[in-house]
DNA sequence: AGTGCTCTTGACCATTCAGTCAAGAGCACT
DNA sequence: AGTGCTCTTGACTGAATGGTCAAGAGCACT
């Protein structure tokens, strides 16, 4: 899985690390010994420790925001991107908890709460400039049902998608630390159609139309 | 505020900043020097940081369960509950913003996020705990509301009431990240109503028959 | 063969970390 | 006055921390 390259190398081990544990509980040496890395190199590449998160959760982001880009595509019905979304999340959440040992939550969020109050290198600011980010698809999904008249044209979608989006939020950092996937399986997609205010059945059309065989 | 006693001033001190930062950023040194005390004393009273902070935690948990029990207290109607719920937690919120400088978030959930992974002095597994604790009074509420016929007596309450918890919890913990309340107070309330289902005329009737002057 | 560049190495540093300990202060009970 | 207890003190330890640095390895271009 790793590459050969040395940088490469320290952000994806940092990533791992940092993500299944704290910012705080990782410390460089240890990042150096599970990258197979001196730490000369390490401080070659990064000028500091914060550094080298922050770096990590560009990496993530740009990852995240293809992700993102293909769930919430305004290509899709936007009811279908909502059970991708329920769908993608639970997948990406098993992926991880099976690769890492252990149910890890959003990054993102993980980081930010822990870095919230002291700004190291801007890391805190990054994690909320994601967050924006992130809310900015749920507003837009909202804004396409709304439009598509799924939604009362009264509602205010910067509302209901930062609601939608701190439900799933809310979602995940539970299973992180509760360790466990069960509920998030069991509701998050339930849940989402109710925050977004989804009538059932103009989900049960789209679902009976997408398959006239069943 | 704080008592002459050295064990509480300890708590309160490493409450507050492991609150506000987070428990690896802040260090015994550090606590002792803001709480006055001496090292020797502090290892007098708590036999590691990991066990301060689980003492922490529980001074905390004994406090929330007091106002949870106020809050989700079964003599209430339970839509009044509910506007509590969201009343309390936005007062409070923006008093710990006034006292700390900061959004703050749920302290459970902070440390256990941060803590996930490594479960030193049963810290994590504490959190866990109380974060079910707290879903179960979600759960006895949305059962309640269900019981007045407020809801389907289809619907599942475990679900809902994680559903509903883990709303809140979002909502809190991104206003951490984000170190804003704006969503907290505009959004709240009524996704709360949402994410438990309760119908709009229910809530209107409610509200009326509660003040009817108006 | 020599120059200049990036990357690597391992030794090194000052500081901070959690945690220890022996000695004593304060106080209550006898 | 003496005993025994809890609490306090400050000096101490050894390990770990983030970070530095000078020296060199490897390689490409001349």
């Amino acid at each position: 899985m790793p590459t050969n390259n040395t940088k490469e190398r320290l952000l994806e081990t940092a990533t791992e690390m940092v993500w299944r544990n704290s910012y705080g509980s990782v410390s460089v040496d240890e990042i150096c010994k599970a990258a197979d890395v001196r730490k000369g190199s390490f401080y070659h590449y990064f000028k500091s420790k914060a550094d080298l998160a922050l770096a990590c959760m560009e990496r993530e982001c740009d990852e995240a925001i293809g992700i993102m880009d293909r769930i919430f595509s305004p290509g899709k019905h936007p009811i279908q991107r909502v059970l991708d979304l329920s769908r993608e999340a639970l997948i990406h959440q098993r992926e991880v908890q099976e690769l890492y040992g252990q149910v890890c939550g959003c990054p993102f969020m993980t980081l930010g709460s822990e870095m919230a109050g002291h700004d190291a290198e801007g890391l805190c600011a990054k994690s909320d400039e994601v967050s924006r980010m992130f809310e900015a698809y749920y507003i837009n999904l909202v804004r396409d049902l709304g439009a598509q008249g799924y939604l009362p044209a009264s509602i205010d979608a910067v509302s209901r998608g930062e609601e939608t989006y701190r439900y799933v939020v809310g979602m995940i950092m539970v299973a992180r630390v509760q360790n466990s996937l069960v509920a998030v399986e069991r509701d998050l997609l339930h849940g989402l159609f109710r925050i977004i205010g989804l009538r059932d059945e103009d989900v049960e059309a789209f679902l009976r139309e997408k398959t006239p065989a069943a």
